[in-house]
DNA sequence: GCCTTTAAGATTGTCGACAATATTTATAGA
DNA sequence: TCTATAAATATTGTCGACAATCTTAAAGGC
């Protein structure tokens, strides 16, 4: 072997530029920095990432199929604004989805594999305790606990369905509204209890828990945006 | 108004060029034209729709978010290729899907819906009794009552999902295999029964019912698969 | 003063050529 | 004869320029 397996390629660092460009945009999206409405120019943006419009286009139809952007002939691309139906929409579809997943996870996932998630577990109750959790519990740490759930349901197109069209959109949602943070040891409980349920190989149990607390969440979401609607006052009346 | 609109763009001729090459070609994988597992070169097939390799490249990624084709890097397409695994899986996912999507439909679909699903149910008896369904029913019939009940559960983004990401492997499983045939009569009585569920507003009956008749389509396969394998021989042993 | 029509500008769609990477073939050595 | 290296070939990735379409702004008519 030579020295230049050094430079190990841990994730390739760039298979190709339409690859990098689409991990930029997507986080740029999630993040905010491209916000929800916002019309891309393709000459703007091809600056921006100092490429050229070719695999510019390729990372775009990317971005669509993540549903995060959409796009219409002859008029452009436009980072996809979810409306609060849309918003309930998905947590109905993830109630359905990932109730099935718990489910087929307590008969599949390995051993290993829930003694990692357990662990991970352990971790946001460090993050919890410490405060820490509103920078990464909150945004990632809880989605990294449902994903894992899926890959544990050995269902490859569960995961492709809730990977490729949920997982992004439900990011986006949690850093731009900041909502999701109400009930953190609450959520971490539930997540125990799921957890338990797939190591005692009970399936029925394990999708009830898994439905309940997306059920759970989603009603929470609904109370904030009633909050803020009432808030903003009856434009009508 | 002008003459010139005499030529209503119905379906609007062309879009642009990616749009009319990517549904000749979905159409091309689902017939079997194009096989499963074939190597897609781009040269090849901008040449042999008449166009450029870059619609051709938008086209193929529009196939790839379809589920259709499977890419890798500097390597090139090729026309995806389901294992008997895969297919379970996707019975599966729409079991809790479409389950989910009766269940809306029962609240959410209009009196003017039914009335046309009924309608539609009534063509498709026809062409079973005329064993003309063959042709049509077998292939298309089938998946048109399923989809018009996920449009009536008016959640737009389990539409999507089913629509983009197992509609047409689906329809590329019953072209090529043909296994699908072996119970009409059967499957057209339980369309009925759904439709009755529907009409009469009983969500869980309507979602029941709907995956029942999944579920019963799901084991039909295993069993036709299971079939194909013993006949094959039992290689070691 | 407002609406319609027209022209200018900008953006997206399409094309052909070049560069980078993967695959295949040929050659040399064991 | 088989394996390993290296050159040759073909394919994919990238780029810049041109054409078609949409949007915007201005001019003219009612």
């Amino acid at each position: 072997m030579s020295d230049k397996n050094n430079i190990l390629p841990l994730e390739p660092i760039t298979r190709t530029l339409a690859d990098r460009v689409c991990q930029q945009i997507v986080t740029a999206i999630v993040k905010g920095e491209l916000p929800a409405g916002y019309k891309i120019s393709e000459p703007e943006l091809a600056r921006m990432y100092g490429i050229s419009r070719g695999p510019l286009r390729e990372a775009i139809r990317r971005l669509e199929g993540l549903r995060l952007i959409e796009r219409k002939a002859h008029v452009g691309a436009r980072v996809v604004k979810l409306s609060a139906q849309e918003l309930i929409e998905i947590y109905h579809v993830r109630e359905a989805l990932e109730g099935m997943a718990c489910r087929l996870a307590a008969d599949n996932m390995s051993d290993k594999e829930i003694a990692s998630l357990k662990a991970l577990l352990d971790l946001h109750e460090q993050s919890v305790e410490e405060e820490e959790w509103s920078s990464y519990f909150q945004k990632e740490g809880d989605l990294d606990f449902h994903y894992r759930i899926v890959q544990g349901s050995k269902n490859s197109k569960l995961l492709e369905l809730l990977g490729a069209d949920l997982y992004h959109l439900v990011r986006m949602y949690r850093y731009q509204f900041s909502v999701s943070s109400s009930r953190p040891k609450r959520a971490l409980k539930e997540h125990r209890q799921i957890i338990d349920a797939i190591e005692a190989r009970d399936p029925e149990l394990a999708e009830l828990l898994m439905r309940r607390h997306i059920s759970a969440a989603r009603r929470n979401i609904e109370n904030k945006l009633n909050q803020k609607s009432e808030t903003k006052g009856e434009k009508n009346g």
